[in-house]
This record gives C-alpha cells, sequence and structure tokens, in this order.
DNA sequence: CAACCGTACTAGTTCGCATAATACGGTTAA
DNA sequence: TTAACCGTATTATGCGAACTAGTACGGTTG
C-alpha cells in the first residue's frame, strides 16, 4: 500500500503524505477509513514511528484525517475536496516547467502531447480503481 | 545576472546551475562566452567560492562549459542543444504532474490553458531576449 | 485488566550543504 | 620575470534537517 524510497531527496514523512493523499484521490481510502496506526504501519515499513507520526501530524493540519485517541485515525468527509482545491493551486509549479521546456525550445505541441496522453493515463487508471470499489 | 533564495531548501549550487542553463537557452549567455571566474562571483554572491565551484563542476561534467586553468570557463559550443536534450528528459516529471492533478479531477482543459498560458509567455519574453541581442 | 490506540518529549545519529583556510599549477600581461 | 589573475584540490569545521531510539502518559476497546 505503501512504497518507499529511502535514498531519494524527499524526506520519508513527504512521501508518506503525498501517498495518502493519492489514495485518498483515487478511492482507495475513502472517507470515514481508518488509516494504519502509527505502531504497526511503522513496524510494516521499517520506519520509526515518529516519523509516520509526523506525516500523520501534517495530514490532519490540513484536514485530510483526524484523530481519535485510543480508536484511531480516520479519513475526512470532505478530504477529497481539500486535496483537489490544494492541487488546483500547485499548477503554478506546473507552469514553471512549462516556461523551462518552453525555454529549451521543445515545441508546445510535443508538450501538450505529452499532457494529454499522461492525463489519458491516469484517468484510465482511475477508471480501473473505481471497478473495485 | 544571478538571484539566490539562501532560505528554500535547493542547494545554492543547484540553482547556480539552473540559473546558467537559463542563461544559455535564453541567449544571455552564448557559446564562447566567459562565465564569471569562481572567485570574482563568489564574491559578488556573497557565498563560497567551493560552492561556486560544485556548481560549475557538475555544468562542466554535462558538457555545457569547459574550463581553461589559468584562462577561464567558457560556454560550450552545443550547451544549448545539450540542455534542450536534457529537458526532453525531464518531460517525464511533467507527466507524473498531471497524473495527480487528473487524480485531483481537474479538468483536463484546465490544465492544457495553463500549460499553453505558460509556454505563451515564455515563449514572448524569449522574443524580448532576443532584441537585446 | 490487557491490548490496543494517539501523543509527547528528550537525546542522539547521520548526512548533505555550506563555509573556512590553505596550497598548488597554469596563463596572461605589464 | 613577476604580479595578478585563472582553475583545482584538500582538510577541517559548523550547522540544520531528517530520522532514529527509548520512554512515558492518557484514552478506548473488548
Amino acid at each position: 500500500m505503501f512504497v518507499l524510497d529511502r535514498y531519494g531527496r524527499t524526506p520519508i514523512y513527504e512521501q508518506l503524505i503525498e501517498q495518502v493523499e493519492l489514495h485518498v484521490l483515487n478511492g482507495t481510502l475513502q472517507p470515514q477509513d481508518m488509516l494504519p496506526s502509527v505502531r504497526t504501519l511503522a513496524v510494516q515499513l521499517g520506519i520509526n514511528p515518529n516519523t509516520l507520526q509526523k506525516a500523520y501530524a501534517e495530514l490532519e493540519r490540513r484536514g485530510i484525517c483526524t484523530s481519535v485517541p485510543g480508536s484511531g485515525r480516520f479519513v475526512a468527509a470532505d478530504a477529497r475536496q481539500r486535496i483537489a482545491g490544494d492541487r488546483r493551486a500547485q499548477m503554478s509549479t506546473l507552469a514553471q516547467m512549462v516556461r523551462e521546456l518552453a525555454a529549451a525550445s521543445i515545441p508546445l505541441p510535443e508538450i501538450v502531447a505529452c499532457v494529454e496522453a499522461a492525463y489519458q493515463g491516469a484517468a484510465a487508471q482511475a477508471a480501473e480503481g473505481g471497478k473495485r470499489l
């Protein structure tokens, strides 16, 4: 359910945040679902519980999940909307990347084709995920 | 000519690499142009010569510039092509980002519009730069 | 009561980045 | 030729972020 890159530059806790969000977006994690507990998932991934705690705390700060001490941690009802909102704001990053490609004289159609292909691929995968529900 | 962000997460030496490449792409730096010397630029930017050395060494490894000990460091003849090639390879990163936006249910037309706008903006800026040469 | 859950805190390690200081060899021009 | 540049190399150091380790406390569940 979670795959970590131990050697990249992105911290583990950010990778965890990213992956939880992706699971929420593609429906693997639904509202009210319980997230794996700090201890069990830490053991399963071979990382320190504190690292996981940090990721969960950040997810909670973003309103993507809520914690119930003694019981567990659950996906918020409006988690998907919150994440989608954040992603929309992220589009400025996409724009920056496109500007750099433009500076490299990479033709616009090539970029657009790449974008559309990626989008179609993701949409297909989402449809796959939908069947599982 | 160079602007650094001292507080961001990206290392200074990577920012330097990025900016040199951008200057090559937009024509501020032309083939055979001499790059600022390690010492002078280090003083000018208020950074350590070693940090600059690291950036220059990486640029050289990529074949974007060549060093002539005792004389200076110069932009390679095919620097622009090399950078453009690297950027083309970078498009997988762009695709990944698009997939995430797709997962967030952000409509494709919205993404494409953003891409085209960014591209047009960059193209316009490139035309501006061209006039200066 | 036992076995979970989240939470909090302190301490210590590791690693990359940046700095500091110094030294060596080659080129250029006065 | 000598001074003033150039690139290059080496060693030591400081620093902060990320991560680990260990421990402790309170709440919930069965």
